[in-house]
DNA sequence: CAATATACCTGGATGC
DNA sequence: TGCATCCAGGTATATT
């Protein structure tokens, strides 16, 4: 599932090859995902047009270009970007495609159509990205993720822990898998309301989800040069989960079984010894 | 404001 | 083997 490291290994792999290439031809499904696209909006805005640059927002990837529109694509839950040969075939759910100048194809592949492919025109652009950062938490590497603020945010929610950090309004890029590793990792049970956290719990919240988010973008980073090339399947999730999908075996800190309970409908899973 | 439910989607796993 | 059912979860929206 991309979650930050993902959607950012995404971008780093993406920056290294597409500034200065040309869109020269596109094929868009037509699909609805998350919203309806029409093809118009796209030829007008993409087409004929050059690649300056790819940002990260939150889970959102920014492509820009030289006519200052925006390309925006969310992965959703299942969505793939990759860079593939232009005569190499298509698979089914693949429903974007940016030809570019060099006989290569930018594709977006997403089963289950829970991702996001919007078009900015250049005289919006501007408005619309600060809206998406309105509305979107703060960045986990940003300057805003102290303790201290974390601390005055959560200390009047009668909400989980678990659920705070996954929701994107307040904290940006954390979804179920890493929040569950890094509520381990900082020995704190997610079922916890936020409010209750004292300033040390925050401080290894913030350690923790620096170091761990840190260590998953370098090792999707290993993967970056397979999902260039022309075969095609991503996979940047090269992470060692400690609790994520691994109820019913020991803990690796104390050996106690590992639990899964839902939280706000997410498995959330953790050690019921060392995790308070 | 917070908690809960539902909707959007399809592939893979499971059960009979 | 086939068919039904459930589950995965990021995000938006409606309801309690």
């Amino acid at each position: 599932m991309p979650e930050l490291p993902e959607v950012e290994v995404t971008k780093n792999g993406l920056q290294a090859e597409l500034p200065g290439h040309a869109v020269l031809d596109l094929y868009w499904s037509g699909k609805k995902l998350r919203h309806s696209m029409p093809l118009a909006r796209l030829r007008q805005h993409i087409l004929k047009q050059i690649f300056t640059r790819v940002d990260r927002r939150a889970k959102y990837l920014l492509f820009r270009m030289e006519n200052k529109a925006t390309l925006l694509i969310h992965l959703g839950m299942t969505g793939k970007l990759g860079i593939h040969p232009a005569d190499s075939p298509r698979h089914q759910h693949d429903h974007l495609a940016l030809r570019l100048d060099d006989n290569r194809e930018l594709r977006f592949n997403d089963a289950r159509r829970f991702g996001v492919v919007q078009v900015w025109p250049p005289e919006e652009a501007g408005q619309m990205e600060k809206d998406l950062c309105e509305r979107e938490g703060m960045e986990p590497f940003g300057p805003d993720f102290t303790s201290k603020n974390l601390f005055n945010l959560a200390c009047n929610r009668r909400v989980a822990i678990k659920s705070l950090l996954m929701d994107s309004h307040l904290i940006a890029g954390i979804g179920n898998i890493y929040a569950n590793e890094i509520l381990f990792a900082a020995k704190i049970q997610p079922e916890r309301l936020a409010s209750s956290l004292n300033p040390a719990e925050w401080r290894r919240i913030v350690l923790h989800s620096h170091r761990i988010l840190r260590r998953a973008i370098e090792a999707g980073g290993s993967t970056i040069a397979d999902f260039l090339n022309a075969s095609g399947h991503p996979g940047y999730f090269q992470f060692q989960f400690q609790v994520y999908g691994k109820a019913g075996l020991p803990c690796p800190r104390c050996s106690a079984i590992l639990q899964k309970i839902p939280v706000n409908a997410r498995s959330s899973f953790f050690c019921p010894v060392c995790q308070i």
